[in-house]
DNA sequence: GGATCGGCGTAAATCGTTTCACAGGCGCCG
DNA sequence: CGGCGCCTGTGAAACGATTTACGCCGATCC
């Protein structure tokens, strides 16, 4: 592990120099510069990263603290981030906080530590880590929300209608004759399970029933066990329709009907949440509420760099998507039943 | 963004003894303890990263490099990998490869200069990075490569035996009465790609037949263009049952062939690999070749941390896993052809 | 009462770069 | 021929923390 040190000694020259031959390669004579690059190649070095970043007081790599990564949304928005981070070559590193508010805050504290160029995250809750979030900002550390609880936080933003969806699925279900509708969704701290179920809620007319199925977390295994709820109600008693907080509970919710034998969407139609490429591949295709993925993270992206761009005097924005409905058989009409007579 | 200067001048000490507040407590006696405390949180203070990481000469960071975050299968085994690094309070960071060779050097690159405490990587191919990868390992930066190229290369690796996996499913498939296989996969540069194809190879007799359909990549637009192959095959030149390179594709294929009009198993049956968790909620759900995966992310993770240990004499291993069949409808017995008359 | 010993702190060296001010040498111009 | 400027390269001062050697002071022990 030789420094720039030896390799000064090495080509005979001071490390200052060599430290141009690394940065400003133009402005060293040809043959001093070879000499160098000789050294270089000789002992195998490699700058250091934690001296460089000390000396510059920034760095070159971009924070990514997603929610979960188990879902393939945040997997989407990430690409949408790499790509807008490629071009300013970039680095970008991904953090996983799994939803747990402690993981979370230690992540940012070692954030706050290693001062990346800027952050972008998605936070567990709302209320949580504002205070931190925005000591990041002040200590010059851009920070991008994607996120609807952008609306009180400072900083910038950027998120997807989340009433609007609630209401396209809702409208999309009354129009399929639905007037009994479940909501399987939660925990309601999050901002987005809320939006959603008011969205819906907001539709839904005097005579049209609406049942909260409560979950503590949005993901295949709470699915089944929403999907369970509902078949074991009486034929009377059960919702004819499920919108589901996310597309993972809506395969959990489609895996345990269908296998305890009830059929979608005859007996109870299904719509998800964020259109995942897995939702068209399930067993029956699900119908979902798309959200622009990729271009959520390029846009959070872009802002971001542009946050991070000293000279452009920046101004913190909000973007707010809009979802829109994708319709699929796990909601298609119920031919015999609606139209037969 | 203050510094551990202004610490010391507000709280009136020299910044050896705020340092000694910060890392050994015990050693400051309480009142002066709780002035630079008191200091400390005033000015909102927080450590620089950089400064320590280049006195400290190790990071507390490890550093994953995913083939493909898009395949829930690397989420499963950075899962197992977070379990193992919480242990030691370890924050653990990913970067993703996309299977792309150009940007998996960049960011090994950029690593060699960050120094990480240890790299867990999936490299995109056998041959390329191994150079750079012995380089990391010879400047004292741990290396496990998840990967069967293992077998090659000096330093730890945990890997599933993928021949076996092959085997696994043509013996399955032959059990159930397949005489004609095909085996959609590829690139074949990647290693597991041609252990899978030989283990299967190796399982059928003179009178099976294998058709290769070769993939430029494993992930579901490419199981659609299998999926199509095999449906534009007449009925007699076409094989009864798939055995697919990963999970992605064996869905895509899957999508392909019902919209097709043919019926999976009855005409074609189906087998993945990984046993991700959408293969199970799939339109027919999916047998697959299960690996260990939370198991594998654990296991390189435990031998990162002993290999980065200094004190212990550490001795490189190889890991191999067995993987194991699951059997779901995709390959169910054809029930009405095999067993009716 | 003097020597010794702990307990607390301090000052300075160090990690590896980058950058800035400046010095030497050479050629060119007047 | 003297001065000026350019081209290269040097040396030293940061950046912000950790650590080591050491000094001071009061208490303890003989």
């Amino acid at each position: 592990m030789s420094s720039i040190k030896e390799v000064a000694r090495l080509a005979g020259v001071s490390v200052g120099t060599v430290s141009n031959v690394l940065n400003r390669p133009d402005v060293v004579a040809p043959d001093t510069r070879q000499r160098v690059q000789a050294a270089i190649a000789q002992l195998g070095y490699v700058r250091n990263g934690s001296a460089r970043q000390l000396r510059a007081g920034r760095s070159r790599t971009l924070a990514v603290v997603a929610l979960d990564l188990a879902n393939p949304f945040f997997i989407d928005v990430l690409s949408g981030v790499e790509g807008a981070a490629q071009r300013d070559k970039l680095t970008v590193m991904v953090f996983n906080s799994s939803k747990d508010a402690e993981r979370e805050a230690r992540l940012l504290e070692e954030l706050e530590e290693q001062r990346p160029l800027g952050v972008l995250i998605t936070p567990v809750n709302d209320r949580g880590q504002r205070e931190r979030l925005d000591r990041l900002v002040s200590r010059g550390i851009p920070v991008v929300v994607f996120d609807n609880s952008a609306r009180l936080s400072h900083g910038c933003a950027v998120a997807v209608d989340d009433v609007l969806g609630g209401r396209l699925a809702g409208r999309h279900l009354l129009d399929r004759g639905h007037r009994h509708i479940a909501y399987a969704a939660g925990p309601f701290s999050v901002r987005q399970v809320e939006d959603r179920h008011d969205g819906l809620a907001g539709v839904l007319g005097e005579r049209e029933r609406l049942t909260v199925i409560r979950l503590p977390d949005l993901n295949v295994a709470t699915g089944r066990t929403a999907g369970r709820e509902i078949a074991e109600l009486s034929p009377g008693a059960r919702p004819t329709a499920v919108f589901c907080g996310n597309d993972l509970v809506a395969l959990g919710v489609l895996q345990e009907l269908t296998q305890r034998g009830l059929r979608v969407p005859d007996d109870v139609a299904i719509i998800g949440y964020d259109d995942i490429d897995f939702a068209a591949a399930a067993a029956v295709p699900l119908s979902s509420i798309r959200q622009p993925r990729e271009q959520i993270g390029h846009t959070a992206t872009v802002m971001l760099l542009e946050e991070a761009d000293q000279t452009s005097g920046h101004q913190h924005r909000h973007v707010l998507f809009q979802p829109e409905l994708v319709e699929r058989t796990s909601t298609a009409a119920r031919a015999p039943v609606t139209s037969a007579l």
